[in-house]
DNA sequence: GCAATATACTAGGACATCCAACGGTTGGTA
DNA sequence: TACCAACCGTTGGATGTCCTAGTATATTGC
């Protein structure tokens, strides 16, 4: 993005947190303003590299999501607990997605209610191609210190399972 | 949210991953969908509180920027450096914050090109208050380790220094 | 069968972000 | 001194996400 700050605005912040009294709250006020940034940076490069593919983050996911389900077909509910989205965001990229060729709607069999998603040849494609470009240029060289992963996954799957994201090891 | 998932699904994503052949991306791709996670529930437990202060997050760091601040007043293009944001993001912040009367904007006394953004009374008291809650519900209660907490701030310093963001310690 | 629930779509609004373009200002330089 | 590149903030337009209804349909429980 632009010049690099010559400080930290975070370890600052942090300092004004404590100078006013907040002791207690500055360490977590600086953990969680590190995680707003850091997923800005991280959302920045996923976008740039999902871009070609005329992809957003939130449409790759549905897309990869897709891509590991049986047959590629999921119902739209499924697909909106599974992502944590709202269900009118799934209708939305299912829309973008099937505009695009490479989603596709059904019915589904027994339930009259509930539509599936379904992948097509041409959103296989895309899914793979577009997950290879991810894995090359943002997971692969991801930026985290290779040790630190497995603590950040941990620390961070403790915080989601307290938060109620999801219940078992 | 809502109901809790019966299984983590970024762990099963990583399985996946692993199990396609991308086994040296599956966990920094875990770590790196964790972040995206754990920012949406942080985001809006923040949003939750900020509410009823008619405050988005967004506008709540420019306030809170601001309020340590000497005069609390700086010039738009320091914010916006220093909040990391575009400079229209600045301006729409600036607007409303201003309607709602937390915020004046005057012309810098030797550069006619920049313009200062000032806290009002109001705003201070908007400022401080909405800290007080956001310690006591956010950041107070934030559902780290408190042992973790330290490694988190690390891990993520480590990151945004690589990425380029800010130079130092 | 009937009522309560569940699913998905639609419409509308709020919000943040990004981009390109513009007018005004500044400061270095020819 | 006069000029010009660089800087600053704003504008307008576009995208994208999320949320709140309200509606239609289908399912499930009583």
């Amino acid at each position: 993005m632009g010049t690099p700050l010559p400080r930290d605005p975070i370890a600052d912040a942090r300092r004004n947190w404590e100078d006013h009294g907040w002791a207690d709250e500055a360490a977590p006020m600086a953990a969680v303003t590190a995680i707003m940034r850091t997923q800005q940076i991280l959302l920045a490069r996923i976008e740039f590299v999902l871009k070609p593919f005329g992809l957003t983050f939130a449409r790759y996911e549905l897309l990869a999501l897709l891509s590991f389900a049986r047959n590629g077909s999921l119902p739209m509910k499924k697909a909106s607990t599974l992502l944590q989205v709202h269900p009118t965001s799934i209708t939305n990229a299912v829309d973008r997605l099937q505009d695009a060729g490479l989603v596709r709607r059904s019915p589904h069999p027994t339930d009259g209610r509930t539509t599936l998603v379904e992948l097509t040849a041409e959103g296989r494609t895309a899914a793979k191609r577009s997950t290879a470009a991810l894995n090359a240029e943002v997971f692969g060289a991801s930026g985290f210190g290779p040790e630190d992963i497995d603590q950040l996954i941990r620390i961070l799957g403790d915080f989601r399972r307290n938060a109620g994201d999801f219940i078992g090891p």
